[in-house]
DNA sequence: ATTAAGATGCAAACGATTTGCATTTAAAAT
DNA sequence: ATTTTAAATGCAAATCGTTTGCATCTTAAT
């Protein structure tokens, strides 16, 4: 069951951003049989670091001497969401967003952007799953699942 | 004057979706000072009977014979976007998607949409404005409005 | 009919992302 | 420790959706 609205733990959001070990997600890439390499562990350090979601230029920006090809990045990031090691949002600006996702979690959840100044927060609320049964029986859908974003004017911006 | 809701027809869909006169489109576009050309002429024409959201492309294909160039829909689809005559959506595919927008609405709805057969089913729901409402002010945000689209496999494809 | 702002066509430019291919490398096998 | 090989990387070129510069046309007002 979803305690999104009626949590009581003071944090700011729920979905496993405490960071994780690097160990555990080199950890998870050798179990698929898929090697560690410079380009892979410096993404991983990154997306570590980060709480919000990263481009792939922001990625690449962030490691110090470039010491990795942008479409090394563009490629590991495709097997990491293959592995579900890390989910792709949009924002709608036509550049995909990348977070690391905690082992277990399926990363499901929202952001509130700036419309102004891209300043992002992590929502905890997420569309009523009982609507969204609703939707998907109403309609003889299967596997329904949601893409949902909040975008408005942050406090700074106003 | 808009008799969106007021029909008696069985529809799936209560956002005005009851096909516009195209004079009562042109004239939106004459107040603006804008003017009536074949082209802009036939991207309505297209999207009158429309009842989904169609890409640049998929407009420029329902042109007999493309008779106007695909840069000119890209150009007039920003206008009407701007003029509020057509709303964008984004179905995270990287393509954009218009849809005619009833005069004095906002367009605003959302989408369940086919994964295998991009099938796509207008949806009534939307996410609830006082939780919307609650996420801007725990956040200290102002003019917070959302996308959301469903997606999930349609009956026939299952 | 004249005219000027607005539109269009065309091709080039763009930005994000992908891909082909030769070269390198992690990690398994010897 | 060395060999081996599948996997990964770098680089450049290719794609795809979209935008834009510019010369030419056209709507709609005069």
């Amino acid at each position: 069951m979803k305690n999104a609205v009626t949590k009581t733990k003071p944090r700011a959001h729920s979905h496993s951003h405490q960071r994780q070990e690097m160990s555990a997600l080199t950890g998870r890439l050798r179990q698929q049989a898929r090697k560690i390499t410079g380009p892979r562990a410096a993404i991983l350090e990154i997306l570590r670091q980060h709480p919000h979601p990263l481009t792939n230029k922001e990625i690449f920006a962030a490691m110090s001497g470039g010491q990795c090809n942008l479409a090394t990045i563009y490629r590991a990031m495709h097997l990491l969401e293959e592995m579900g090691m890390v989910k792709r949002f949009d924002f709608g600006d036509g550049t995909a967003r990348f977070e690391l996702v905690g082992e277990g979690d399926d990363g499901h959840h929202h952001h509130l952007v700036c419309t102004r100044c891209a300043e992002v927060v992590e929502i905890e609320e997420c569309f009523p799953s009982a609507i969204e049964s609703r939707i998907a029986a109403a309609n003889g859908f299967t596997s329904v699942t949601h893409k949902l974003e909040f975008f408005g004017i942050c406090p700074e911006c106003q």
